[in-house]
DNA sequence: ATGCCTCTATGATCACGATCAAGGAGGTGA
DNA sequence: TCACCTCCTTGATCGTGATCATAGAGGCAT
C-alpha cells in the first residue's frame, strides 16, 4: 500500500518517540545511561525493536546462535537450563533494564533459554554492532564492563545464598533484593507482582515449591509479608532484610 | 650503584625475557591470546611483574580500591568474601591464565580478598590502560568479552551444582572440572596435587569439611581415585564425570 | 454456568548431610 | 627429637528440607 493515513503515521512517529532511548524512562538505568545526547543517539540507531512477546514466549532457546544481546524495556522473563532430560534450572529472573544474553558471548551461543513470564518487550542490540560501537565510545565500553562486572558479583551472592543460607534466608533475601530492584526502577518496593510461580521461585533458589509454600505462610504469619496468590505486601521490610543477612 | 656485573645484566634480561608475553608458555590461553606478535608488544608493555606471593599471602583484600586485573603465571589462589563475622565463603579457585578481579569493576573496589594457595607469580594489568589499549585492540576487547561471558557461564554451572547437585555429584564435578583445567594447561589430568585444603573445598562446594572426607573415602573404595593427603591420583574419569552429571 | 487444567497449600514421613565428638596423621619450629 | 598445631578421618546423632500424598483455589475455554 502507497497511501498511509495522517493517523497512521501519527501512530508510527509516536511508536518510535517513545521507543527512542532519549526517551525512553529507563535510560538512568540502562546501557547507554553514561552516554551524552549525540552518543545516544548512534546507540540508538542500532537498537532493533521487537514486538513484544507474549507470557510463556522464549525470546531465544538454548543453544541457538548468539547474535545480540537485549535490553528489557518492560515486562519480565526468566532464564533456564536444561541438562539431560527434564532437569531444568532457573538461573536468572530478568526486570527493566536489565541485560540479557551476555553469557553467550565466549561460546557464540546462549547457555540458556529465556522465556517471557508476561507480555515482555525488549530492545535488541545487535553484539558486533554494539561492540564497534564501542571501540568509539568509551562511556558506552564502560557501562557494558559494568554490567557484566555486576553481573558476576551478583552470581558470587546468589552463591552464597544458595551453599550457606537456610530455606527461610533465601526467600527473605528474594524478596529483599525484588523489592530493591522495584524501587530503583521507580515501583513500590512494598506492594508488587510476582511474574513467576512459586515453582520458579522454588527452582531459582534451590527448594521445593512444598517449602516455598509453608515459609510464605509462616512470613504471613510473622506479619513480615502479605501475601495473596502472586500479589505481595511488604509489611515489614527491616525484619525481612534482618532475617536474610542473618547469621547462620 | 652505577656499576652492574654482567651477570646481573643477564640475570635481569632472562628475567625479562620469562616473563614477556611473546615468551610465555601461557599465552594460547591467556588474554592476549588472539593478538598479533606486534600487538601483543603493546600489551606486554602494559603489564607489571610482581613479587611471587608466598602461601597465604593475600593478592588484594575485600574492598580494597580496584585497579588492576590480574593474570595468574604460575601457582594458584582462591577467592574469599566474607560477610558479617566470621562467615567465610570461598568463591573460586584460580589457576595459570585466569583472570582475577574482573568483579571488581563495577563498584571499583575487589568484593572479595584473593589469596594464595602456594607460591604463586601473577602479572597485573592495570585496568584504565588496558581499558583505552583494547579500543584500538579489537582482538584483545572480544578476549576480554569472552573471559567475562565465560566467568558467567561457569558461575551458572556452579549454581547449578549448589542447587540441584548432591554431595557426591559436587565432588565428582570438583575433580572433573580440575582434571579438565589441567589436562588444558599441559599437565596431568590424572594425576596432580590439590593446593586448597578440605575445608576449602567443602566451603566452596557448600559441604561440610567431614563430608568432604568421608566421600573422598568413598570414591576411593569404589575405585575411582586414589588420594593420600593433598595428592590425587584418578583412576576412573569416566566414571567420575558420569557421577557428576547423574540426574539427581 | 461447567469441567479441566495448573498452581498453591498443608500434613506425614524420610533421608541427606550438618553437627558434635574424638582421635590420628603430618608438618614445623624449638 | 619432641611438643604443638593444623589438617584430616571416622563414628554417632540430629535437624532441615525433600518427597509423597491429598485437597483446595484460581484461571480459562466451552
Amino acid at each position: 500500500m502507497a497511501v498511509e493515513t495522517a493517523n497512521a503515521v501519527d501512530k508510527r512517529r509516536s511508536l518510535l518517540h517513545e521507543t527512542r532511548c532519549q526517551n525512553c524512562s529507563l535510560s538512568s538505568l540502562c546501557l547507554p545511561l553514561a552516554l551524552e545526547l549525540e552518543d545516544m543517539e548512534q546507540f540508538d540507531a542500532i537498537i532493533r525493536r521487537r514486538a513484544p512477546l507474549k507470557k510463556g514466549e522464549s525470546l531465544f532457546r538454548q543453544g541457538s546462535a548468539f547474535n545480540s544481546v537485549y535490553a528489557v524495556r518492560s515486562g519480565s522473563l526468566k532464564q533456564v537450563t536444561t541438562e539431560g532430560s527434564g532437569d531444568d534450572q532457573v538461573t536468572n529472573f530478568y526486570l527493566p533494564s536489565e541485560l540479557v544474553g551476555l553469557d553467550g558471548i565466549d561460546e557464540q551461543a546462549y547457555p540458556g533459554s529465556v522465556i517471557a513470564l508476561e507480555t515482555t518487550t525488549v530492545c535488541e542490540i545487535p553484539f558486533d554492532r554494539l561492540d564497534s560501537l564501542s571501540e568509539a565510545l568509551p562511556e558506552l565500553r564502560g557501562q557494558l564492563y559494568r554490567s557484566m562486572s555486576k553481573e558476576l558479583r551478583d552470581d558470587r551472592r546468589m552463591m552464597r545464598l544458595l551453599s550457606r543460607k537456610t530455606a527461610d534466608q533465601r526467600l527473605a533475601s528474594f524478596f529483599s533484593s525484588l523489592s530493591d530492584r522495584f524501587r530503583r526502577r521507580g515501583y513500590s518496593p512494598y506492594s508488587f507482582r510476582l511474574s513467576m510461580s512459586r515453582a520458579d521461585i522454588g527452582n531459582y533458589l534451590g527448594l521445593a515449591v512444598e517449602t516455598v509454600s509453608r515459609i510464605l505462610g509462616r512470613f504471613q504469619q510473622q506479619g513480615l509479608v502479605e501475601v495473596s496468590g502472586r500479589e505481595v505486601n511488604i509489611l515489614n521490610l527491616e525484619a525481612l532484610l534482618a532475617q536474610a543477612q542473618e547469621e547462620h
